[in-house]
DNA sequence: GTTTTAGATTGACGAATCTCGATACAGCGT
DNA sequence: ACGCTGTATCGAGATTCGTCAATCTAAAAC
């Protein structure tokens, strides 16, 4: 009789009770996925990468038939989010990817499950 | 002479005519950035890494104040990107995180400088 | 077959996002 | 100081996205 009542809660119930379950933290990986779900942007990241070196954004900008306020709203985006540097010299900025970018993509897929 | 006039050319261009800088094509990344650039996205994911384990649907949307469509379509989102798997079994469908999207963060992560 | 329950789909609305033209700002050259 | 060039910011229009209520489908129990 016992057993019988137990196999009945087994089968009703798909969620045995886990009341706290309780996840690492991943809001801070939003605006940084935010940042890279965009075709534009992803394909700076790979420009910048492919270059292995810093560019400017006159050299960003001819790679798109975008216009140039376009591509600096897209800089800037990647900008806040820490996935590139920007640094001005003169009258040309110079984009570099951030190296502490790659550490945060590191960490997080270890949080999922690397 | 000649070599004032190479001078001058440095000065002037920032882009020393890279013409043909071939990056390594990001498209496929772009929809798994977009299905983890969203709060809520990135919360399941974390639920799911961190109960090791597959989730019923039902239990996932315990965890929230959203809706249960809200919830479905996520999930969907999630599938379709190949981020976690959804299999049914009788009245439930059970979730997890599908281990080749770990794998295409890593690939990504070689990419733009790992 | 009917009822019940877990999930998925549809349609609609508000918010966020991408894009552009126009404009403003920053540095260099004259 | 002035103009010129590279970059950033400011609206505004068009599209996409997140959310919900309502509805539909699938599987199990009766």
């Amino acid at each position: 009789m016992v057993k019988r009542a137990l196999a009945e809660v087994a089968v009703e119930a798909c969620c045995p009770s886990q009341p706290k379950l309780r996840p690492a933290p991943t809001t801070p990986y939003v605006k940084l996925f935010k940042s890279l779900g965009d075709e534009t942007r992803l394909e700076i990241m790979g420009l910048l990468a492919a270059a292995g070196a810093e560019l400017c954004a006159c050299d960003i900008e001819s790679h798109f038939n975008l216009s140039q306020p376009t591509i600096s709203h897209h800089l800037k985006i990647l900008r806040e989010a820490g996935l590139i540097t920007g640094e001005r010299r003169g009258t040309w900025v110079y984009y570099a990817i951030d190296r502490a970018a790659v550490a945060r993509l590191a960490e997080f897929q270890k949080l999922v499950g690397g």
